[in-house]
DNA sequence: TAAAAAAATAGGAATCATTACTGATTATGC
DNA sequence: GCATAATCAGTAATGATTCCTATTTTTTTA
């Protein structure tokens, strides 16, 4: 049984009023303003717990550190290739995408990650900056 | 300047021969049968530049060791949830996708990933088999 | 084709992210 | 309040990957 937990209720508040999404580490730094000795194992257990129970999003960026997303209605993210912002889109995720992976596929699909990559809008306009000034 | 080397060899062309997507720690264990001496750091340093060079393809998966695979072609992955195995799947990436991402979105989206999720054949067979057993 | 220069290697140490362990603390049900 | 179970803090351990250095291999040059 789940026992309330005033650092996971913490952590939970956190995720949901910064839409930053965090590491682990950040998340823990930031709370411990208000949990001076809260470990870090706790914010790891925690931000475990609230993803198995759907309550937080986990995302997995291949390289670096999982960031954590308290907004857990669907959605994709944008990682920038410059500054590795991450980022949520406006977008609706596309259900036609499991639709058409099912055609050729005799396993069961139950859905799909997309992260896209690119320029985040600062990293572009430095970018172009730069360009205009020729170097 | 990029010298040859016989072990970059050898790595690149068992990813050309094994469509398993090995980890780094499996293509190791492989090709020391051929380089006895061979060392885990240099299958690393192998694997990292063939993916650089964009002659490999690196596919990460979030939790447990990245996976690599010697089809460059673009094209999607499948992970099972159950035994973890990693299929390509047999459908065109979707280039709309990134149309449909760059509506909103003030950066560049140079492109995306995207990993389906779900139970791999052999796994959805043996699942099948246990219900109707009712079990 | 042998010596010099540059790049790559093996082997192991170091790092980073995350999980596991343990005795102390906190929450819950009676 | 007290017993029990869950959670915690702190720290050790793990897994994946990178870094470091002396040695070996590859390339260049003469």
């Amino acid at each position: 049984m789940l026992n309330y937990s005033r650092q996971r209720e913490s952590i939970k508040k956190y995720l949901d009023s910064h839409f930053t999404h965090p590491t682990a580490e950040t998340v823990y730094l930031d709370i411990k303003e208000e949990f001076p000795n809260i470990s870090l194992g706790t914010v790891y257990r925690n931000l475990n717990l609230l993803a198995d129970m759907g309550e937080v999003l986990r995302i997995s960026l291949g390289n670096g550190p999982d960031r954590y997303d308290g907004r857990t209605n669907p959605h994709y993210h944008f990682i920038c290739s410059t500054c590795g912002e991450v980022m949520d889109m406006d977008m609706e995720p596309i259900p036609e995408i499991d639709a058409q992976a099912r055609q050729n596929f005799s396993g069961v699909i139950t859905g799909h990650v997309t992260h896209f990559f690119g320029l985040c809008p600062k990293c572009n306009k430095k970018n172009n900056i730069l360009i205009r000034k020729g170097e």
